[in-house]
RNA sequence: GGACGUUUAGCUCAGUUGGUUAGAGCGUUCGAUUCACAUUCGAAAGGUCGCAGGUUCGAAUCCUGCAACGUCCACCA
């Protein structure tokens, strides 16, 4: 038998000075700088470490890219904890194993934090004063900074992506592959310059995404009147502002209150300003609403505009960029605010009698995500993705188009995930995503921000045009929006004379799509050629609340670029909230920072409390007490380690070894136990059950090898060989959870030749139900001697003369067990009798009953009473179990297994049952 | 307005395709400290599985309705 026993302890020296306590901070940091000295993170360097990832099978996940917005919260911590337990399984299953690290530049939200910051330092308009250069490099400065602490913070969390290959959504690399993928959809018409309502934010001055618009809940005054007192129709509003711009007023086809109007045109005087309003019929009119008419001002709502261009009605913009009134208002009303201009506009309806009612209302009023501020829907030139638009295929796509078919990249996204692509994990996800795409607009992509991709198109200028521009770029950029669609365009920087670039910038988003393959070198053909085998990536794993922001996108651009899906499986995590079920935010202040929690518990507690008791895609609370408790659970396993490293010899040993091994009922129990949970993990984790697997695990080193199987061994003695097979496979297991405490273990016990972080993902099988139910039996009998000891008020440590009446099977499985019974139940003696002395407190543990001498202390109508109560309790199990089974509809129809379960069951019962009542009788 | 989700022990959550008397951790109660670990060990108490119907031999689990809470989407001007 090939056990190779090291008996001459070579490193017991070490081993006596293990503290008691598992010091997580003082370890952490050099574990993690031996992980990435050795190479481990790069897939390539993994050849070198070992040979059997030679010809091994890709397996690649991209990280979402952080926000270089500041630091990363508890939401981020959990994305690198899966991530990790996900590479670093894979990875010791034998697969080549790419991580890949980035930042992403979050145009809008990082502009907006250092302009805030700017603001606060004194700054009163920090573009204006600084001018673009000096404020992007200010923003640069920044997000360089972010990007050192979400690396050190990635460190801390013990993930093992390799650094030196990271990306940024904002780099020279990505900046060819934003460049190319533009000129591709422009060529094909999906990209297109077009004058439309888009989302404006008045404050920082740029158009926003329908995504990164939202609806806020507020009260509002909905007042209903007439334009002026010769209009013969009353329509209501929340915005009389804006109505100035309006060029018509629909009704629902079926009012006839209205008919009569329908096609007809009147001028009115609204608030002195003269408009022309057509009447038409429209049937997404409500006849309930209101007055059941609608005042239409096409350019300033986006349903207005299409309203408008179903009956072709004029555009009339009466706000401008600074959320202003233009002249289109009229002299009185001009550069007033909307709010004012709302004021004023009331009051003057009021004033001439043309108030008919005024009620408030909750209203969703459109605010931007990042700022806050109320945005305005207002008509400019913008530039626009076209996901509606049918376009000729550049590549065999998606297994169901060939190269030149025609589709629309709404139909690539919805294939993809309805052919099975794309898993869509957890399922209820998908509904949500083909939501978000049948009602998917077209996407308005340039923003007047200065930090992003600035848009690829170059336009030659005029002689005076050039001039100006180079005078004060900013009103030039001013100047490009309000023009119709320019003269000369190139889609790549052309040498020669006043060729200007685009001033926008592109939707953070549109890098961002293209992460999967922009980070794997695309367009770029040899590191895209050297990359190829990892696309599409394994698995994307993010947070639930950006599947349309970045999930989808993504669906869009590669499925367009490459013809293939992003990802196979994207799993979708549940947010971290806290422990009253809020949000954690900053403003609440009751953020749990990990780089607090870190230090304190240890990194591998912050990740099991992430990653524990939660299910997928579901939202967790989260406490520091929670990371308190598994702190505990890192302690426990240091300190089962520690008490094998201390007690026994180094041993290595097979599965086929330990199984020639002569073994004790509870070597063989364990083992079996081991083997089951060993596969049952594997299985789990195949199936992203992160919180089964890492629980399940849990209760086997807590619970059947701690408390069990290593006092057993204490009393059993000898179990070098058994210990030392079962504690490095277990720290494997438990590796891809807690990589620090684990790695650290396997170093100080020397367990292996190779770190644990490349070590092979154990395998085997061992099973033997039939000794575990023996074992099992075993246990309930200590289980319930202690118990006896307890009810009667007999300290632990006192030892005590038990009694067991037992039939014969039991009585041999005790006498094979007996010193294991008498140690762990602190007995001086067990003793197998006919019946129990009269004067001892007793129990029926099973078949058996049990005797605990109390040396005639014992109180008989106590006994007496605690028997009837559990022949009681007894009693109604067993009638009605009596009545199931006689009950022939249930027996004919149910499997014989549950039938015969439950008659074992039953029988069990009776017998303990007459046990207890012939006990009862014996007291009289 | 639409969609999705949640409701199981005091708290946080498991509960696989319906199947034997519903589980875990924390907390609580009682007891224990030289012998790996008090960041520990032993023992116990605690649940008519949100409510009302239905299907079934059998429902926490499937169906219908209702309620409460939460999230997302959406043009009630």
């Amino acid at each position: 038998m090939a056990i190779i026993m090291d008996t001459s302890t070579p490193f017991s020296a070490d081993m006596k000075d293990l503290p008691k306590a598992y010091e997580a901070s003082n370890i952490e940091a050099d574990i993690y700088q031996k992980w990435e000295d050795s190479g481990a993170f790069n897939p390539d360097e993994l050849l070198k470490l070992d040979p059997r990832y030679k010809d091994a099978e890709p397996y690649c996940i991209v990280l979402p890219p952080p926000n270089r917005t500041g630091n990363l919260h508890m939401g981020h911590a959990k994305t690198v904890a899966i991530e990790d337990i996900l590479i670093r399984f894979h990875r010791m299953l034998g697969r080549k194993t790419y991580w890949v690290p980035g930042t992403d530049h979050a145009a809008i939200a990082t502009q907006v934090k250092v302009e805030q910051q700017l603001i606060k330092q004194g700054i009163k308009d920090p573009r204006r004063e600084l001018g673009r250069e000096k404020f992007l490099e200010k923003v640069r400065e920044f997000a360089q900074g972010s990007r050192d602490n979400i690396v050190s913070q990635c460190k801390a969390m013990g993930g093992s992506m390799d650094w030196k290959l990271e990306k940024y959504t904002l780099d020279e690399q990505r900046n060819r592959a934003v460049n190319q993928m533009f000129k591709m959809m422009h060529e094909d018409g999906l990209i297109e310059r077009g004058y439309r309502v888009v989302n404006w934010d008045p404050r920082f001055k740029t158009t926003l995404s329908d995504d990164e618009v939202l609806h806020k809940e507020t009260q509002a005054e909905l007042i209903t009147f007439k334009y002026d007192k010769d209009f013969p129709i009353a329509i209501s509003t929340t915005r009389p502002e804006t109505k100035f711009g309006d060029t018509a007023v629909a009704v629902n086809p079926d009012d006839k209150r209205y008919a009569q109007y329908v096609g007809q045109t009147f001028t009115a005087n609204y608030c002195g300003k003269e408009i022309t309003v057509k009447v038409v019929a429209d049937k997404e009119v409500d006849m309930n609403f209101g007055t059941g008419a609608l005042g239409v001002t096409p350019a300033h709502s986006m349903i207005d505009a299409e309203i408008a261009e179903r009956h072709g009605l004029p555009m009339v913009q009466v706000i401008n960029e600074e959320g202003c009134m233009k002249n289109e208002a009229g002299p009185e009303f001009f550069n007033l605010t909307t709010i004012e201009a709302r004021k004023k506009a009331v009051q003057m309806l009021d004033d001439n009698g043309l108030v008919l009612e005024r009620k408030d209302i909750l209203q969703n009023l459109m605010v931007a995500e990042r700022g806050g501020e109320t945005v305005e829907q207002l008509p400019m030139f913008q530039w626009f993705v076209r996901v509606n638009k049918k376009f000729k295929l550049r590549q065999d796509t998606l297994r169901k188009w060939k190269k030149g078919d025609e589709a629309t990249l709404k139909d690539l996204m919805r294939h993809s995930v309805e052919s099975g692509q794309i898993r869509i994990l957890p399922e209820n996800q998908v509904k949500i995503y083909f939501h978000w795409v049948d009602n998917l607009r077209d996407w308005c992509i340039s923003r007047q921000i200065w930090f992003g991709h600035q848009i690829p198109v170059w336009y030659k200028l005029q002689s005076d045009m050039y001039e100006t521009y180079e005078r004060d770029p900013d009103s030039f950029a001013r100047t490009i929006r309000s023009l119709g669609n320019s003269p000369i365009v190139a889609l790549e920087k052309p040498e020669g004379e006043r060729w200007v670039q685009h001033p926008d910038t592109l939707d953070t988003w549109f890098s961002s799509g293209m992460w999967t393959f922009s980070t794997l070198g695309w367009p770029d053909e040899n590191e895209w050629n050297k990359n190829r085998a990892y696309h599409p990536t394994d698995v994307l794993e993010t947070g639930r609340d950006i599947i349309f922001f970045w999930v989808a996108r993504m669906i869009l651009m590669t499925t367009y670029a490459l013809g293939e899906v992003p990802f196979n499986d994207a799993y979708l995590h549940g947010l971290v909230l806290d422990e009253k079920g809020r949000k954690m935010s900053k403003s609440l202040g009751n953020t749990i920072e990990p780089l607090e929690m870190i230090p304190k518990y240890g990194t591998d507690a912050v990740r099991l409390s992430l990653v524990m008791g939660t299910s997928p895609g579901m939202d967790q609370k989260l406490s520091e007490d929670k990371i308190k408790d598994f702190r505990n659970f890192t302690n426990k396993l240091w300190n089962i380690s520690r008490f094998i490293l201390q007690s026994t010899s180094r041993a290595v040993i097979s599965t086929e070894d330990v199984g020639r091994l002569e073994k004790s009922l509870a070597d063989k129990w364990i083992l079996s136990k081991y083997y089951d949970v060993q596969n049952r993990v594997t299985q789990l984790l195949e199936q992203y059950q992160f919180s089964q697997a890492g629980e399940l695990l849990r209760d086997f080193t807590w619970g059947d090898f701690a408390d069990w199987y290593l006092e057993v061994a204490k009393i059993e003695k000898n179990k070098d060989a058994m210990l030392w097979h079962i504690l490095p496979r277990l720290l494997k297991l438990w590796h891809p959870f807690m990589p620090f405490v684990t790695e650290y273990i396997w170093e100080v016990g020397k367990m292996g030749e190779q770190s644990l972080i490349v070590s092979e993902w154990p395998s085997g099988e061992m099973k033997d139900e039939g000794l575990v139910k023996d074992f099992e039996q075993v246990k309930n009998l200590i289980t319930d001697l202690r118990r006896l000891r307890s009810e009667n008020g007999v300290e632990p440590v006192k030892l005590v003369d038990f009694a067991v009446v037992a039939d014969e099977a039991s009585r041999r499985l005790i006498e094979e067990n007996m010193e294991v019974v008498k140690a762990m139940s602190r007995a001086q003696s067990v003793t197998l009798v006919e019946s129990i002395a009269e004067g001892w407190a007793t129990a029926v543990s099973g078949t058996m009953t049990i005797g605990l001498d109390l040396a005639g202390a014992i109180d008989v109508a106590a006994e007496k009473s605690k028997l009837q109560k559990e022949i009681d309790g007894l009693k109604p199990y067993i009638a009605s179990t009596e009545a199931k089974l006689q009950n022939k509809e249930f027996t004919s129809k149910a499997p014989e297994k549950v039938v015969a379960g439950m008659q074992a069951k039953l029988d069990e019962a009776k017998a303990k049952i007459s046990a207890l009542e012939e006990r009862l009788t014996s007291l009289k």
